[in-house]
This record gives structure tokens, C-alpha cells and sequence, in this order.
RNA sequence: GGCGCGUUCGUCUAGCGGUCUAGGACGCCGGCCUCUCACGUCGGUAACACGGGUUCGAUUCCCGUACGCGCUACCA
């Protein structure tokens, strides 16, 4: 077989939706897998969709996430230009051999009498389709007529026999001929139609693997149709399952984010959204689900790709995020979160203290945007006392607990981690008190609450006078 | 309406005719760990859509039904 080529072709309409994300990385995968190429190529055809940055936008995403691809407008290639707006020499080429070789024609018919013609079409429980009215019109006169009027060109699909797709996940998929619509090819403002602008840059890119979502399963045969107008080899296809909302419909803005940005925002690291997506859809057939973006490429096969539609389920994405917070390296988990509570304006105005909160809260961040919520114990300046806490800080022993607290910090004129132990071990020993009896009261009363991590490093990010103050405190209620 | 695809725990999935009293993960529930919560750990909960075939034997193969979804644009 010769090289293995595969593309991305996302259209610029704005954000980049966790579909695209997914079907961008199976891409990915792919090529990566077989040491072939991925092209990422821009499908601007439609104007009125265009959106300004929308394709900085999806080079960053791409980035972000880790994909990168191997020849796209960012990065030149041999094959250019790699956006479809630069290309329309290209395909009014390609749509004039169609026409000449009578495998397609012009067609005037206005946007009313099409409306009209479904509308009865429907009405008599009809499929809904080009009737072919203007497949009829002798050449010459369609000729003159192109000069002159508005038309767009239509795809001349054959009326007898089937069409097969091949499809590499679905298998052998067979459409009946007269229930495909003579496809419009080129629009009346002079842009291709996904349609022919797909097969063309497919086959002049030398696509090997056509690999999107399923909704073009449909069209596929329109495609192989095209492919064999021009006489060129189809490549093969594979259509991925839908990313579903939880009521099993499309995934849709409107029932939740879609956005790849949306969970950027959410404090959602690039391994943990790659790391789920890949397996929505995907699995390796064993039980292993954390995959490193090597481990993916390494074990990535289309073989083992559903067919069934998956529901993005936030929960375990989620839950799949604070495994990698807490399993990627400190370093890194620091740098990120330094980051965070610098955008959210959350600093206690040291450097270390930052870190040393980041650390205590480490084990139960799920999400970089919980920060807040997280951390909020670790920036008031006054305590709000939940109530199960005033009853641990008027416990009889607790009074005792806490000036034996106060005498024993007075000899440590500046407090580390370890010396916490030695500080709670004397208090220990002077009241009698340990376990739960002996760190709760403490506990409730530098935070006013009777849960929260774990009570030294609560105490290091707090510091020496805090503590002292908030125990003075407590030692009144 | 037409065409197409799909259907295993609530969700993501394993299963490719007997190994299934159907396995894993998230969630949920409980135990342990522990100053608490979380983490971690151990255990529990929960599914083969339905009906026909084929077969000695179907979750696995075939057909039908139901349900869901997608497409049905001069959007992709």
C-alpha cells in the first residue's frame, strides 16, 4: 500500500467542538500509528459561516492539545494551499470536466420552485429530492443559459444500481442509486459545496483514509459517485460514532459545553480531555483506561472503534481530571495552578504560600476552576463558624488544648511543616488529649469548619500569627 | 415521509457460539485508612431491547419488530 494519508478538515464557524477534538485525534492516532501524514485542511466554503479567527482558534486548540499535524496552513506542504477559499481555481476546473464528460450539469431552477417542489414532495410522503428538471436541457442551450443566468451544478447521478460504501467500522453499507439526490456541486456565488471541494482536495492531497463522524455516512455514496465521475480511486472510509448529549441526542450546545474552550475554562488539562475522548468510542480491549498520547498512537488501531453512538458523560471526565492533577508531576501541577490562582486573582501575596495551598488542596481538586471553592478557607480573614465546629472549640478540654498551643508556638519563633508535630505532640502530652479529641477543636477553630485537608500543611499555609490569632479567638466563644 | 446507522449495568465499555453465576471504569452505597473531608484501598449495587430462527448450545450468527439517532440545504 502506498503512504498512509489522513486529514483533518474541520470549517471555521467558531469554537472547536469535542467532536471535532475527537475525530482530529482518531485522526491522529491513525497517522501516527501507521508513520503516516496528517494533513489539517481549512473548509472555508461557506461565507456566511465564516468566522474571524476561527482557524487561529483551532491551530491553538490542535496545539494545545498536543496533535500536531503535518502539513497545514500554519506549516506548508506540498500540497497547498490548504485553505479550500484559495483552491476555487481548482474546483471550477474539475466541475467543467464533470460537465464536459456529462457526469454533471447546470441547473437554474430558483431557490422558490425548489422550495415548492419539496413542499409537494412531502405532502405525497415522497422522498424529498431533486426532481431533474434541469438534467434535461439540451447542451448547447445550458451553455448559453450559464452565461447568463444564475446556476449552480449538480452532481448526474446514475438512476439504476447501487452504490457500496466500505466502510472500515461499519462494513459493507449499500444505497440504492435512485434515492440519491443529484448533489448540487457548485453554489451559485462560485464556492464548491462540501461535497466536491472534499473529494477533489481528498484526491489531489492523496488521501489514503477518509476518517470523520458519521453524519456523512449518508453522503458517502455521493462522494464514491464523484470519485468515479473523475475515474479516480476512492480511498477508504471510516465513519466514527456520534459524541451523544446525556438525552442521547447529537451533542449539541445547549444541553451543556461542546466547546474545547468551554472545558479549557473549566481547568481541564489537554491529557485528561484527550485521554477521555479517546475512549469514547475506542478501547483497547483490556482494562486499561490511562493512556499517555504515546500509549494511544502505540495501541490505537480502527478495528476496535464502536459503532454505537457515546454519551459524553462530565462525570467522569471530571473524575479523570483529578487523576491526572494528582498524577502528573508536582512541577507541572504547581505551574499550572500558579497560573490559575494568578488569572483568578486568588494570591496570598507569597510566592510558597501559593504553592504550599496548591499542595494541601491537591487531593481533592477535580478541576482548576474549583480553585475558588477549594481555597477560600485559605484567604479569609474571618471564620465563619460551621456548628459542629463551636461545639469541638467548647468542648471542656478544648480551652486547655488551646493555651497549652499558644505557650508551646511561643518557642518556635518561625514554624515549618515538622516542627507542627513536635508543637501538637507537646500539647499532646500536657493535656492528655489525642486523636480526634486533640486535633479536632484545633482543627474547628483556624477554620471554623470540621473537614478540610489535612491539618499541618492547613497550618503552614497559615502561619504562625494567624494561628495564634484565631486560636485567641476561639479561646472567647 | 424516505434512506441509513445503531441497541450489554444510569454512563463509557469488555465479550468476537460453550470460558458468562456477563468482566473493568465513572457514579452511587458500605468497610478500611485517617484529626475531618478528600485521596488511596477493599467490597457491594446495576445490563445482554423484544420476538422468531440457525445450532447440541446463543450476549455472540441470520431475519423481523420496537426504540434511539443521523442524513434528507446553493451548512459542513
Amino acid at each position: 500500500m502506498s503512504e498512509i494519508r489522513v486529514r483533518f478538515a474541520p470549517s471555521p464557524t467558531g469554537f472547536v467542538h469535542v467532536g471535532s477534538l475527537r475525530t482530529a485525534l482518531f485522526n491522529y492516532l491513525f497517522a501516527r500509528h501507521h508513520h503516516g501524514k496528517l494533513i489539517l485542511r481549512i473548509e472555508d466554503t461557506d461565507q456566511t459561516r465564516y468566522v474571524q479567527g476561527a482557524v487561529e482558534n483551532m491551530i491553538k486548540v490542535l496545539s494545545w492539545a498536543g496533535l500536531d499535524y503535518d502539513e497545514g496552513p500554519d506549516r506548508g506542504g506540498n500540497f497547498g494551499p490548504y485553505y479550500q477559499s484559495q483552491r476555487l481555481d481548482l474546483y471550477h476546473d474539475h466541475v467543467q470536466r464533470l460537465i464536459d464528460a456529462d457526469q454533471a450539469y447546470p441547473c437554474f431552477c430558483s431557490e422558490e420552485r425548489l422550495q415548492s417542489m419539496r413542499e409537494k414532495q412531502a405532502a405525497h410522503n415522497l422522498p424529498i429530492m431533486y426532481d431533474g428538471t434541469c438534467r434535461h436541457i439540451p447542451t448547447d442551450v445550458a451553455r448559453k443559459r450559464m452565461r447568463e443566468e444564475s446556476h449552480v451544478v449538480r452532481l448526474k447521478v446514475p438512476s439504476q444500481g447501487e452504490t457500496v460504501v466500505d466502510d472500515l467500522i461499519r462494513g459493507r453499507v449499500a444505497f440504492r442509486n435512485n434515492l440519491l439526490d443529484d448533489q448540487v456541486l457548485l453554489k451559485s456565488d462560485g464556492y464548491p459545496t462540501y461535497h466536491l471541494a472534499n473529494v477533489v482536495d481528498d484526491h489531489l492531497m492523496q488521501i489514503s483514509h477518509v476518517i470523520r463522524g458519521e453524519e456523512w455516512l449518508p453522503s458517502t455514496p455521493k462522494h464514491i459517485l464523484l470519485y468515479q465521475a473523475f475515474g479516480w480511486h476512492t480511498p477508504q472510509f471510516a465513519h466514527l460514532p456520534l459524541l451523544l448529549n446525556p438525552d442521547r441526542s447529537k451533542l449539541s450546545k445547549r444541553q451543556g459545553d461542546v466547546a474545547v474552550e468551554d472545558y479549557q475554562q473549566k481547568g481541564i488539562l489537554p491529557e485528561a480531555l484527550i485521554n477521555f475522548v479517546a475512549l469514547l468510542g475506542w478501547n483497547r480491549g483490556d482494562d486499561q483506561e490511562i493512556f499517555t498520547l504515546e500509549e494511544l498512537v502505540q495501541s490505537f488501531t480502527l478495528k476496535r472503534v464502536n459503532k454505537a453512538g457515546a454519551v459524553f458523560d462530565l462525570h467522569k471526565l471530571e473524575w479523570m481530571n483529578g487523576y491526572y492533577i494528582r498524577h502528573i508531576k508536582e512541577e507541572r501541577y504547581l505551574q499550572i495552578g500558579l497560573q490559575w490562582m494568578g488569572k483568578l486573582g486568588l494570591d496570598s501575596g507569597n510566592r510558597q504560600t501559593n504553592e504550599n495551598i496548591l499542595k494541601a488542596i491537591r487531593p481533592a481538586l477535580n478541576t482548576f476552576a474549583d480553585l475558588p471553592e477549594k481555597t477560600a478557607m485559605f484567604f479569609a480573614d474571618t471564620l465563619n463558624y460551621e456548628e459542629e465546629a463551636l461545639q469541638w472549640i467548647r468542648k471542656e478540654k478544648s480551652k486547655e488544648i488551646f493555651s497549652r498551643l499558644l505557650k508551646e508556638l511561643e518557642s518556635y519563633p518561625q514554624l515549618t511543616v515538622n516542627d507542627f508535630g513536635s508543637v501538637m505532640k507537646g500539647v499532646q502530652k500536657s493535656t492528655g488529649c489525642k486523636g480526634q479529641d486533640l486535633w479536632m477543636p484545633v482543627r474547628a477553630a483556624i477554620t471554623g469548619m470540621t473537614h478540610g485537608p489535612e491539618l499541618p500543611l492547613v497550618l503552614l499555609v497559615f502561619g504562625k500569627n494567624k494561628i495564634t490569632r484565631f486560636i485567641k479567638q476561639a479561646l472567647n466563644l
